[in-house]
DNA sequence: TATACACATTAACGAATTGTTAAATTTATA
DNA sequence: TATAAATTTAACAATTCGTTAATGTGTATA
């Protein structure tokens, strides 16, 4: 897991790349936001540290320009703010914090927090594509092969198979995928096992389970 | 979504509950630890906001028992601190808190972090797997191995098999098993030995143990 | 050993759930 | 706007599940 620091105060980059390097993490500092800019922008890296106090440009200018760029549009961004800066907090999530921590830092705290951000993402990550076996799917260019073959499915249809893989094996209730895939829109079960029937028919396989009176599942 | 607000200061109870109750979320509240324990084990909330400061037991004893209570062992602990109240931060990760918001208490800010913790305890909860020599069940999965086939168990014998392998060698009786299975419907006692029959002719095996008077056991 | 008693087994039936089809409605697009 | 495509609903068929009742079996105890 790699770990950029981006403050003005060597004291505190030093102070936290002892503890944090302590815990395994690799660990990459900059002293100002240019700096960090270019430096996330060659390690990618999984966790950005960010002082929300910082001359030059600031954590929450920085921020933002990272979450512009490619490489870390979908790295986590942690505030360090000190106790007084109240307005930096509705800020910072505004312009894309994942969390924050107040000065003064006490290692073990942030460290406990550090992981449970990296454990939170862990989940969620991943590039849009998802590839299992014969099958492979990617939401952004709504893009379905099988077996070799493109298949097209509409928009629901689609939706609906990549949500099922987002978890392959997990079993799906009718209630979670209204809520996901129809945004809780009233729609009746029937309408989810028509979705479900298309989808079997046009790709020709057997992937979506039925778990009678559970709900539905991806699996081979 | 459950919430039990919990401050010894009314006119917060009456602003957090109007500004949550707002999004939807349905509220109680208890002006002390001690009723908060009460209302907690009766509701089961999802998510419980514990003011720090509280005159008899304060936030973090309370989060301490209601660590210690089945019913609220996986809720949601958010913690309102003053600013001044640094000791607090840590002291609450150490109870059990999951989160914590300082006072002032801006809403929108609450509300964000509310909804974040409560999708992130969405994802991570339950690891539900439970493996025992060749035996493995998901719940999530509704997956059943058993000396390495997987074999299909109907919803009810599926669940009942969980529920008592989720403390292996417990004796449940059949009140228990009725109220966690059968969710405290009407249900004749014979209804729960065929459900067993069937387990044990799927999958032909003898791990559910009977003890004559008492219940059924998991047992190797 | 006799006899209660608790549990096991089986089969049958009703209930619940899902699959399928077609038609109606909505939405997207030329 | 006309047309096709997508989505939803409704009706009914098919399937699976859950429960009960009747009967059988084993076991502890008088």
């Amino acid at each position: 897991m790699k770990i950029l620091i981006v403050d003005d105060e060597k004291d505190i980059l030093e102070f936290l790349s002892y503890n944090l390097e302590k815990e395994g993490y690799q660990v990459s500092t900059a002293s100002n936001g240019i700096l960090a800019l270019g430096i996330a922008k060659k390690i990618k890296p999984d966790l950005i540290i960010l002082d929300v106090m910082m001359p030059e440009m600031d954590g929450i200018s920085t921020c933002s320009e990272l979450r512009k760029m490619p490489e870390t549009q979908n790295s986590l961004i942690l505030f360090l703010t000190a106790r007084s800066e109240e307005y930096s907090e509705l800020a910072g999530f505004n312009a894309g914090a994942d969390d924050y921590v107040t000065k003064p830092i006490k290692p073990k705290l942030l460290i406990s927090r550090i992981k449970a951000l990296l454990k939170r993402n862990k989940n969620n990550e991943g590039s849009s594509s998802i590839k299992i076996e014969d099958i492979e799917i990617d939401k952004e260019k709504h893009y379905l092969m099988y077996k070799g073959e493109e298949i097209h499915l509409a928009r629901k249809e689609f939706n609906l198979l990549y949500y099922l893989m987002t978890i392959p094996g997990k079993v799906f209730t009718r209630e979670e995928i209204i809520s996901e895939v129809w945004n809780d829109a009233y729609v009746g079960d029937r309408t989810i096992d028509v979705h479900v029937r298309k989808i079997r028919e046009k790709t020709g396989s057997n992937y979506i389970k039925t778990i009678k009176g559970v709900g539905y599942k991806f699996d081979i």
